[in-house]
DNA sequence: ATATTAAAAGTAAGCGGTTTCATGATTGCT
DNA sequence: AGCAATCATGAAACCGCTTACTTTTAATAT
């Protein structure tokens, strides 16, 4: 009453061919007469057999599928990432092992690690903070690696992303450009490169071509939370601050909330400029202005050069920068 | 320059003993003697020996890999779920791999397909409607399925849920209760037995008990977004509806914001209570009204159950309900 | 000491495929 | 018709580990 599974063995045997023609033929193999392709289908058919993965992934070193690191599967701008991975990774008969890391450190070691015992074919990881023991871990994968919406501060790894630091200078100049002197500017730790090299570089540049002085008391750590924006809301009023670009929607959307609760008026007293450009961005009221980014297909072109990597296959420029864009939404005047 | 993999069989030559030894040290059999066990330990160790996972499923045909298949990764309602799976597949060593069926059959019938070539050795199937076909395609995976957040018809799978006929008949009955007579019946498909066998069921429950005829003008299917929640606007109020139930916590904020939009005060002059209690209910404004239901929990309880599962182990009942309540927000009186 | 039993270690047969290499069957050419 | 070249197949090693089953060693009893 146990598994009653089905071996290529079996296959044999009935069509009466050795295994070797069988594997032939469930792989595409050319070199079969197609009088035998034909009664090995049938049979393959008739019995119903389906070939091992696991076997087949010991015998061929190859297990056709990737690991995924990400670091909170609930927010949205990694899901949408997630998403854009997943199609092309279908696309190309690959599966997806998903590892959430929490974005802590030794839990990211501990997935690469697990990820590397399961053989996986490649590594998809988005995170923003890559310690020597992470990219020793990487090598001992002995796996591709791309990141995905994340930037590798040593540019080793390929990586997709839009120009973070212009898209921010952007951003702010906006801010700038209305007014706003005192800009507040509001991410999630600035450990995470993407913050501190990228995001933070644009904003003072955008603040120093205007001539405004950079005030650290404006800089806001905390974390990707609805819940962090909200509390922040009173600080952002002590400093007096009357805009803020901040690093995710979702914080974003506590601000915003915080502030309007407060009894400041979004965007006559005060401006916001968001990232992401996810689902939250619509939702609010009033809604967020944001930059855009191509979040699925970053997800998706990620896969795509994974898949290049994995093949051996030739890649151009293993740093892929999409567009990015900013749309003006209810947050700014 | 390939991978220089070190194998079980290099560990036990380095050791001076068996591969079975090596083995039972690396699975923590107790037949070990100390100073062996001791000695094995070093030379793996020295060597960084790390146990090749898929060699390891075949030898034992138990891969610690799970998979879990989801319609839709970004809707927060099924995300959350995941991360309860996730943590408690952690806990217990399990990974997992991530099947998107888009709530499509085809694809749900291949993706299980997929998880049984790849030999998981338990599913989580989140999705509400259940074919025959891909019943069969469960039965062939031969592994043990629960459902999460998914109800099945016909109760045969263990599953994790709350009471949706019950938290339905209670919000639709909170909504009469203030005096609403055409409460409108939002949902996605009503090919989805979560929609047409449970939650329309609480829907016309509240209403009869209260002597409401049932008006199918009322019942609107559509699917989950926010795009299709807004596009819904006009229609709500052309029936005239003051009131809504909505299925969908992203399809009730673009029902909320389409309204609104449309110059109707929330909740004034239109209720809206919704049902998954995700962070889309407090970033909305109004903030909406929502039941409430564990939804971390609910994928950790069926992560556990499933885990018994793989374990034989007795289990009681096969179908858990969870608790559920109902929060009042700023989208009802 | 010797017989008995339990603990520790080893041997080798798989697990279900892929793949190299050798061999037999065909086909093409002169 | 005869020989080389090509195509189709089979035999068997191997992938890295688990796990009966067997043998050796250590412990306990008589």
């Amino acid at each position: 009453m146990d598994k009653q599974t089905v071996t290529i063995y079996d296959v044999a045997r009935e069509a009466a061919v050795s295994m070797a023609t069988v594997s032939r033929v469930v792989n595409g193999n050319p070199n079969v007469k197609p009088a035998t392709r034909q009664k090995v289908l049938d049979v393959i058919d008739q019995l119903d057999y389906r070939p091992n993965a696991v076997a087949r992934g010991l015998a061929s070193k190859k297990t056709t599928t990737i690991g995924v690191i990400i670091p909170d599967l609930t927010n949205s701008y990694f899901s949408e990432l997630a998403r854009g991975i997943d199609d092309v990774a279908l696309m190309y008969k690959y599966n997806i092992i998903l590892a959430s890391s929490d974005e802590n450190h030794d839990k990211e070691l501990q997935v690469v690690d697990n990820l590397t015992a399961k053989q996986v074919d490649g590594i998809i990881f988005m995170g923003n903070q890559v310690s020597k023991d992470l990219r020793d871990a990487f090598n001992r994968a002995n796996a591709p690696i791309v990141f995905a919406g994340s930037v590798d501060p040593e540019h080793q790894s390929p990586s997709v992303n839009i120009d973070y630091v212009a898209a921010v200078t952007d951003a702010v100049a906006k801010l700038v450009g209305r007014g706003n002197r005192r800009i507040a500017f509001v991410t999630g730790s600035m450990d995470e490169s993407i913050n501190k090299d990228y995001r933070l570089k644009g904003y003072k540049q955008a603040l120093s071509s205007k001539r405004i002085g950079y005030d650290e008391g404006l800089i806001f750590q905390t974390d990707y939370s609805y819940k962090a924006g909200y509390a922040l809301a009173k600080a952002l009023q002590d400093v007096k601050a009357t805009a803020a670009f901040v690093g995710d929607d979702e914080l974003a959307a506590g601000v915003l909330n915080g502030l309007t609760d407060a009894g400041v008026k979004v965007p006559e007293d005060f401006e916001i400029i968001t990232s992401n450009d996810t689902r939250f961005t619509e939702i609010s009221r009033p809604t967020m202005s944001s930059i855009t980014q191509p979040l699925y297909d970053i997800g998706a072109v990620s896969m795509r050069l994974l898949t290049k990597l994995m093949n051996n296959e030739e890649i151009g420029d293993k740093t892929v920068v999409l567009p990015y864009g900013l749309k003006k939404r209810q947050s700014t005047k």
